[in-house]
RNA sequence: GGCGUCGUGGCCAAGUGGCAAGGCAAGGGUCUGCAAAACCCUGAUCAGGGGUUCAAAUCCCCUCGACGCCUCCA
């Protein structure tokens, strides 16, 4: 079986064919680091964990690139608001994305290259484009001359006629056409500069991604990712420069995630609906928003709201009751069949351009199938493996992570002991109390034959 | 105006030609001192209209509606 995945450049799913057998270069556009990161950022990083994550499983070796833009209007004029150092602010929000990334688990990609580190490698990469005709200088600042690439507008589906260039802003007369854009652009004083030979100054945006592919990745990479947002003019421009230096084909695929919408708009920075990671890290678990993106398809737009939350986080619960120990019992051929088959039909569904909320189904299949065994006294332990090992496929922990009072455990043992005592003794009422206080305090008490468990709400 | 995505039960959502997965919520039941968890049972003909087909949520056309991109944006 083949993986599947839906190529935007060519609008249809396509048989995944790496170029070097057995690996995967992914490169996947991060953050420009001027503010905080929002849970449209979360997704877009979830949802390529997850493909990483299900590449991994079917056995190949992952070499994932991450960005981070750390130059550019915004984070200049953040840092002059805030009168500091433009790299030293962009610093601080790259910090704090790595740990949301990581509260997320999320796997830390292979690199994570910024653009003012790729500074030669841009200025040589311009200067190429420049000596074979398809860039020009004016004044300091470099042009991609887009009439020079025949097929510009390939991945986004335009016709540079049909495209209205600066219809919403000015067009700068100094360019040759007005869908040219910068590679180069000359620093006014006061601005973080590099010298170049055209002058101080910096890289345009869309540059330092083809800087930083060539560089970490190569001329090809199998698989370019990130929000539909930046197919045009962004990845657009990406595949101009990158294909206008090396004559060759840049991307195999290219890979889009939805946009996350709040109150029926996509969040972003610049209409400012947005629930920061930090915001949403302090009331919920990471796995809450990744159930959020799992139970939906990444290439359509998710809708963030408290009652889908809360369902994804009973969701999850469900699936982690499924792996609370059973007390032993019968092997069973049949629950061993359902195992295989829910491997297989999990499988399907992620080869088909990872459709994880068919494979989520058969994960939930799995847990009434392992509850129905505890019941009927068979042993699940292996049917809870399976479990335990596909969510982790997705990147969903088993179990919630440790709350902030494990040292209470202690304590809360001796209640129980205690409340144990008083239903012996048939003192309900004293022992509901011990149990409402303890919920209370958001631990949950449960009663079985087996005895009483406890663990954080 | 151009390019593109989408509209499935109360909510989230899979399915993209052959009797509509799954989750959440709700109601009924089993178990339990009670509760929780769990198990069992109950519910949609797929925005609307037309067409193709033996057969359509699934293909084609039209209408209505929502959203994204065409400026920075995951």
């Amino acid at each position: 079986m083949a993986i599947k995945l839906y190529n935007t450049l060519t609008r249809q799913k396509e048989v995944f064919e790496p170029l070097q057998p057995g690996k995967v270069s992914m490169y996947v556009c991060g953050p420009t680091v001027y503010s905080k990161a929002h849970v449209g950022h979360a997704m877009s990083a979830l949802v390529f964990d997850i493909i990483r994550r299900y590449f991994l499983y079917r056995g190949y070796n992952v070499m994932h690139v991450m960005n981070y833009t750390d130059v550019d209007d915004k984070i200049i004029q953040r840092a002059n608001q805030e009168g500091i150092d433009p790299i030293k602010l962009a610093e601080r929000y790259i910090e704090e994305y790595r740990r949301h990334v990581a509260d997320l688990n999320c796997l830390p990609a292979t690199h994570y290259p910024r653009a003012t580190q790729e500074i030669g490698q841009i200025i040589s990469m311009i200067q190429n484009l420049g000596e074979n005709d398809y860039a020009y200088a004016v004044e300091g600042d470099v042009y991609f001359r887009v009439t020079k690439d025949q097929d510009y507008g390939k991945l986004s589906g335009r016709k540079l006629e049909d495209m209205q260039a600066g219809a919403r802003i000015g067009v700068d007369e100094r360019k040759e056409h007005p869908m040219d854009f910068a590679l180069w652009k000359s620093a006014k004083p006061g601005e973080p500069a590099w010298d170049s030979p055209w002058g101080k100054g910096r890289p345009g945006w869309h540059i330092e991604c083809s800087a930083m592919n060539l560089h970490h990745l190569g001329e090809q990479i199998d698989i370019h990712g990130g929000g539909n947002d930046l197919i045009f003019p962004h990845h657009e421009n990406e595949i101009a420069q990158s294909e206008s230096l090396t004559g060759k084909p840049f991307a195999r695929y290219w890979v889009h995630n939805g946009m996350m919408q709040l109150a029926g708009q996509k969040m972003s920075k610049s209409l400012g609906n947005l629930v920061t990671i930090e915001e949403f890290l302090a009331a919920h678990e990471g796995d809450a928003l990744r159930m959020m993106v799992l139970n939906s398809s990444y290439r359509n737009p998710l809708t963030f709201g408290e009652d889908v939350i809360a369902q994804a986080e009973s969701a999850l619960e469900r699936l982690r009751n499924a792996l609370r120990p059973a007390s032993g019992g019968q092997a069973s051929p049949e629950l061993q069949q359902q195992v295989e088959a829910t491997r297989r039909a999990f499988e399907e569904c992620m080869d088909d351009d990872f459709n994880s909320a068919g494979a989520l189904g058969y994960l939930f299949e799995l847990a009434r199938t392992i509850n129905q065994g505890k019941d009927a006294g068979q042993d699940v332990a292996g049917a809870q493996a399976a479990l335990r090992e596909l969510m982790t496929v997705l990147g969903l922990r088993t179990e919630k992570p440790a709350a902030q009072g494990a040292a209470a455990a202690p304590f809360i043992e001796l209640l129980i002991e205690m409340r144990r005592e008083l239903r012996a003794q048939k003192l309900w009422a004293l022992s509901d109390l011990v149990r409402d206080r303890l919920a209370a305090l958001n631990v949950v008490i449960e009663d079985s034959k087996q005895g009483t468990t406890w663990r954080w709400k």
